[in-house]
RNA sequence: GCCUCGGUGGCGGAAUUGGUAGACGCGUUGGACUCAAAAUCCAAUGUUCGCAAGAACGUGAGAGUUCAAGUCUCUCCCGAGGCACCA
């Protein structure tokens, strides 16, 4: 017998299929096309590891299944090349970027192609080739022609390690996501791009995407839409009147709570000398020590809050004309929103806590609303608890003088009276009803005043609780909620961030507050907004290794693009790609590129030395794999309607808010332009899980516990790699890597190996055989399309296992077999189809028929429970009514056992499953 | 703090969407073959009690709905990922 020799077997069949070409994408076809995509990897010099090609083998698994259920498959690859490890081992080794980066992806292709994924490499792209990184700078002159990029000299995100400026995107928790360097503010010229113009479409559209909800979730959080208004205060001092400050909120309802307004320290107006801040010197020292701060000092967790409050200054709130204090605080960030807020300490946090160190008054204009009326009861002699529970009053907590309780809606009458009666001279009851306040006072003589809290009844409420406090009455009344919220009791009402009753508020007293937000943006002129998370793109990189903007600066004509016809700009060489860290590329150094002439006015010039992220290249490259070498175009239009949107993506999901917002952004800018016939790119999105080592962390060098998939081959076969990276558990799951769990697999090709050896193939297969393969072909085939590859593969070990015991199957029912398993393990199958004396391919072949008549069994098990636990198990025929089943369960001795004498209430028969006896 | 997933044997994981919990694989134990070992094959393998037949318990914890809950509802605990002074 033929022993399953893995190396032999395919080897042999890796050269044949390439010999063959039937990788090859054929153009110009009748049949339904299918675009099935993986995340193209950048090379790094450490090769693969066991990782990556999981997605890749997916990805080719459905391939195969595709091409064989007669689509035409696109299914390409290439690589992203661009970006700092290249340029980073060029600078150690002294070569050029470009020789490490070749060598590794040759490194890369090799490692691939021994897994037998079924790419067609006519189509293979890099980033960093002239002729792909051409359409990368020609899109980037569109989009500036469409105005989509601005030249910026606010400060952004610089990282002193790898001396460049990044985006938003590139930092994760406050620190460089490449070297875990802490974030520095600075000053430079940047390009960026304006993908805040599409955070609407990028959020809406979402909608209609097929990927997995927890993917677009991520990229909501990112977008961070939120609505709310934009409201103008105005700014009195000495010398100035007409100026304005505008802020953004999304509590507009809460503008009568405004006690003070804060602005970011980078603030431009504080820069305006008519407004005579009188502490100048602190503001400037305040600024200054605001901007040397890194991003993770100014957002560390439990930092208390600083700011200066600008002297000289105030700003006016637009509905009731108060005048509130100004102060600049890091707490305000410049870049969201107006860079300005107005502070509502009462209903925010942050500003609560500012409020409380700069004793700033506390103002509640938004009463919760609450499901209970609740009440400081005081005055108490001569209320027993007695008295309260009796009229359903709750006691929540006791103190020697006073009870927190509270009061059902329905007993508020019956709890007046009471406090009328009962309550001590001289002590005043407040409760909130639900809705408001409501006092009772009684007074040295026993008189009783009764008053609902307003605006009208502030003073006099006021007046009376200090009287009774025996205070003297105060020049100017105090707000009553301000004093109310100072007890904790009130606090959680009137002090909380959630919706509410409007008080405090003039006209809108009693108003919902969701509805008070527009109508009190209208009072005050502002207007409604929406404000985003989402940040303009930084493009600008301060380094070599990445494609040249192609822009020209030009003393008369200012910023002018590269005539379309000069692209690609190539990278010209360098003597040294080590960064400046000042700001300026190396491409900077290099006179004779720098100085050209001006494409308009033929003039001296000087081209743009920055380069473009690492991200550039990856935001279009799926739409190049359709028309790899089109020089006259980034992509022919016919070729992309017919292969256009990738129907299936499969990639990591650390990519959620970085390429593919960014992959997003760039297709719906090219369908605007009218480049591609679809506003989305990636119509099924599917995330591969890590695999993690052996010892549960990840995989890494730094640990010593990567394992090369070449080594796993070299001992298991490709095709056993392959079955034990999809067995080893649901797809995006990331689960840790197990050598010893590779025997399984390798058991199962064996065992098939073996069937065909041994000469089990070729005669009869019996009727229960024959109905697992058919519910297997079924299986395989709908898991194959959800990606439940565990599951496909547990299916066919059942099979596989019956066929051993059976020792007889059809030729052609093992041929459906191996077709089957054949986008799993394609070398085997291949091998033992071509021993059956076939001589095509079987990723030529189609993927077999299953038969209705096999799938459902004539007898089946009767779960028989009593009172919900299962008592017997018994076998009837699949069809069997209602009435025999029962009859059928009654008979069973043991179901008798538990029923006893006892009567039988009810019996319930789910067909095909179980008969249910409830005595 | 907020958002999104998860929690099932010794381990990776199944479970037709409310209907036999633990498929399939690994590991472990026993047996066959062998001078022996490896490989292979057969059998057992959730826990507890029991010689056995069998019984009870069992899907993070607690409650609830139901004839029936891993699956639905509520409360809580733990873990992973993401966001985070975003007004």
């Amino acid at each position: 017998m033929e022993r399953y020799e893995h190396k032999k077997v395919e080897d042999k069949w890796r050269k044949k299929w390439i010999e063959a070409n039937v990788y090859k994408t054929t153009e110009d076809s009748d049949k339904e096309k299918f675009y099935i995509l993986d995340m193209f990897p950048y090379p790094s010099g450490a090769g693969l590891h066991v990782g990556h090609p999981k997605g890749y083998i997916a990805t080719d698994i459905i391939s195969r299944y595709k091409k064989m259920n007669n689509f035409n498959v696109l299914h390409p690859m290439g690589w992203d090349a661009f970006g700092l490890p290249a340029e980073q081992h060029a600078l150690k080794n002294k070569v050029h970027p470009r020789i490490g980066t070749d060598e590794n992806i040759k490194t890369f292709k090799k490692q691939l192609e021994k897994i037998s994924l079924n790419y067609d490499w006519e189509r293979e792209i890099s980033t960093t080739d002239p002729e792909f990184y051409k359409w990368t700078q020609w899109a980037f002159i569109q989009m500036y022609k469409k105005g989509l990029v601005y030249q910026s000299n606010e400060p952004i995100n610089w990282c002193p390690s790898c001396k460049t400026g990044l985006a938003n995107e590139d930092l994760e928790n406050g620190a460089c996501e490449r070297c875990d360097t802490p974030i520095e503010k600075k000053k430079i010229p940047q390009w960026v791009i304006k993908i805040t113009d599409y955070a609407d479409r990028l959020l809406e559209d979402l909608d209609k995407l097929n990927w997995q909800e927890h993917i677009k979730e991520l990229q909501r959080n990112w977008i961070g839409r939120s609505e709310g208004a934009n409201i103008s205060f105005k700014v009195k001092s000495e010398k100035l009147k007409d100026e304005e400050i505008e802020v953004f909120t999304t509590r507009p309802d809460t503008l009568y709570g405004a006690t003070y307004m804060v602005l970011a320290p980078e603030h431009e107006l504080i820069n305006n000398e008519k407004l005579k801040i009188k502490n100048w010197s602190e503001v400037v020292a305040y600024q200054k020590e605001a901007s040397k701060k890194t991003e993770i000092e100014r957002t560390a967790e439990g930092r208390e809050k600083t700011g200066v409050r600008l002297e000289g200054v105030m700003a006016v709130n637009p509905v009731n004309d108060e005048e509130i204090p100004i102060f600049i605080a890091d707490y305000v960030l410049a870049d969201y929103g107006t860079g300005a807020i107005m502070a509502v300490p009462a209903h925010d946090e942050r500003d609560f806590e500012f409020a409380q160190k700069y004793n700033i008054e506390i103002k509640p204009v938004v009463l919760k609303k609450d499901e209970k009326a609740r009440s400081v009861l005081m005055g108490i002699k001569n209320i027993s608890e007695d008295d309260l529970s009796k009229i359903g009053v709750e006691i929540v907590e006791k103190k020697d003088d006073r009870y927190h309780v509270f009061i059902p809606f329905n007993k508020i009458e019956e709890y007046k009276e009471l406090i009328r009666k009962k309550m001590e001279n001289h002590f005043w009851n407040e409760f909130y009803t639900g809705k408001k306040f409501y006092f009772i006072f009684k007074h040295k003589d026993g008189k009783i005043e009764e008053f609902e809290l307003n605006s009208d009844t502030n003073d006099q409420i006021d007046a009376y609780g200090m009287t009774f406090n025996d205070e003297q009455v105060k020049e100017k009344p105090e707000n009553v909620y301000g004093w109310l919220a100072k007890n904790d009791f009130y606090k959680e009402l009137l002090l909380s961030t959630d919706r509410g009753v409007m008080i405090n508020s003039q006209e809108f007293d009693g108003m919902d507050s969701e509805e008070a937000k527009e109508k009190i943006t209208k009072k005050a002129g502002g207007k409604m907004t929406t404000s985003y998370k989402l940040r303009d793109w930084v493009f600008s990189r301060q380094r070599y290794w990445g494609e040249p903007i192609p822009l020209i600066h030009c003393d008369k004509c200012g910023v002018v693009t590269v005539p379309e016809d000069e692209l690609p700009l190539e990278l010209p060489e360098v003597e040294s790609y080590e960064p400046t860290g000042t700001g300026e590329s190396p491409l900077a150094a290099i006179d004779e590129w720098v100085n050209t002439t001006c494409p308009e006015c033929g003039g001296s010039a000087k081209r743009e030395t920055n380069t473009m992220p690492q991200w550039a290249g990856s935001s279009w490259y799926y739409l190049r794999y359709i028309d790899p070498k089109n020089d006259k175009a980034l992509v022919d239009k016919d070729k992309e309607k017919y292969w256009s949107p990738v129907d299936f993506y499969v990639g990591g999901a650390e990519h959620a808010t970085r390429h593919l917002i960014y992959a997003r952004f760039w297709h719906k800018f090219l369908y605007d332009i009218g480049v591609v016939n679809y506003d989305e790119p990636f119509s099924k999105l599917q995330t591969v899980g890590l695999i993690m080592a052996e010892d549960g962390r990840k995989m890494s060098k730094r640990w010593g516990n990567v394992i090369n998939p070449d080594d796993v081959i070299e001992r298991f076969g490709s095709d056993t790699f392959r079955l034990y990276e999809m067995f080893m558990g649901p797809f995006d799951a990331s689960i840790a890597w197990s050598t010893e769990g590779l025997v399984g697999p390798r058991k199962f090709l064996e065992k098939i190996w073996k069937s065909y050896q041994s000469g089990y193939v070729g005669t009869e297969t019996s009727e229960n055989l024959k109905k697992t393969l058919h519910k297997t072909i079924k299986k395989v085939g709908e898991d194959i399309e959800e990606m439940k590859y565990n599951t496909a593969i547990s299916a066919m070990m059942v099979l596989a296992n019956q066929l051993e015991n059976e020792k007889n199957m059809s030729k052609e029912d093992f041929g459906k077999l191996l077709k089957i398993l054949s986008p799993f393990a394609p070398h085997m199958t291949q091998e033992l189809w071509s021993q059956m004396g076939n001589d095509t391919f079987l990723v030529e072949e189609t993927w077999p028929e299953y038969d209705e008549k096999y799938l459902s069994d004539d007898e089946i098990t009767l779960v028989v429970q009593v009172n919900g636990k299962v008592r017997d198990k018994i076998t009837v025929s699949a069809d069997i009514t209602e009435d025999e089943a029962k009859e059928k369960a009654l008979e069973s001795e043991k179901v008798q056992k538990y029923i006893g004498d006892k009567e039988i209430k009810k019996i319930i028969f789910v067909p095909g499953k179980l008969i249910s006896i409830v005595v």
